[in-house]
DNA sequence: GGCAGGTGATTGCATAAGCAACTATATAGA
DNA sequence: TCTATATAGTTGCTTATGCAATCACCTGCC
């Protein structure tokens, strides 16, 4: 299989150079967005970008609370981690947890209103730097494109909201 | 910037459908495969992934060996992180550290041949993954443009190999 | 009703990773 | 030449996270 140039995905034993572009990019582009996001959360509003995420999707839910497992399939996170996570928002007033009453082992996280203020304050900055670093890259007809790529490789992980 | 219109980014306090599936994929994506790669790897040659990632960098790396920093940008790593992971990948005996003739601060790691097997194992378990869990969705084109648009985010930091 | 197995949440423990401080060496400038 | 500053790598410490075990409760089946 004399691959002249490399028209054809390669060797089947390496990746070729289009599609370590297309796969290693994924990975840079990820990591270094959802470091430079993070910081700058952290240093504007001292708020990490998990928090930010377990605060949103709260915010956005029906009452303002959501269950913890739902939580942590949202934000991708163990469940574990997700307890401890909301320990610390609770720890800093941004959270509570109140009974869940049809359901007497679930919890149910909350939004105090210092979370609602915290996240008012900070949804600015991470959409800024969500569009800043990635969508303004991309045009309404691409930003469609990419959504569906991603549909394609998880069928139905669409986010609902 | 072929398309600066932007006809509708819905209000600017928040992120529209569009913009939230093409941005909320991403992350998904790369958490799921991630997760997937390294569990797959974990569980056939108990190698974690960035373990893997340093094996090949290594050795497809110029006399299979790497400077430490030159390693740790290239996995995403710290150099602190960098440091503790060569120690594993030491203590297994998958890479050796050598010292640097031209530069006395310097290290090199280098592959072992144990190093060399291992990763001659798990390189076709991790390239067979990424094919079928990630690139098989796209065609060339499709993987070009993906490409592309890494290249946008961010210009310039494309694989060098 | 009562038991078996499942599910929600938490905890103990282990691990990977980052930051800041430190050491040793290199390099540039007076 | 000597000094100041930058760089390579490591280490101490802290943190976030996952897995497995555990507890409490729910649900379905007899």
């Amino acid at each position: 299989m004399a691959t002249t140039i490399q028209p054809i995905p390669s060797e089947p034993g390496e990746l070729g150079e289009r599609e370590l572009r297309a796969w290693r990019g994924l990975l840079r582009v990820h990591a270094t967005l959802s470091k430079a996001l993070d910081a700058e959360l952290e240093a504007e509003h001292d708020l990490p970008l998990t928090s930010y995420e377990v605060l949103m999707y709260v915010a956005d839910a029906e009452g303002e609370r959501m269950r913890m497992c739902d939580l942590a399939e949202s934000i991708l996170l163990s469940r574990s981690g997700l307890t401890r996570l909301i320990d610390r928002l609770e720890r800093d007033g941004l959270v509570c947890r109140t009974t869940c009453s049809s359901d007497a082992r679930g919890s149910f996280a909350c939004l105090t209103p210092a979370g609602r203020a915290k996240l008012n304050a900070a949804r600015a900055t991470h959409l800024a730097g969500v569009r800043r670093l990635f969508l303004q890259h991309f045009g309404p007809e691409e930003q469609e494109l990419l959504a569906s790529f991603w549909e394609r490789v998880l069928p139905g992980a669409a986010p609902k909201r």
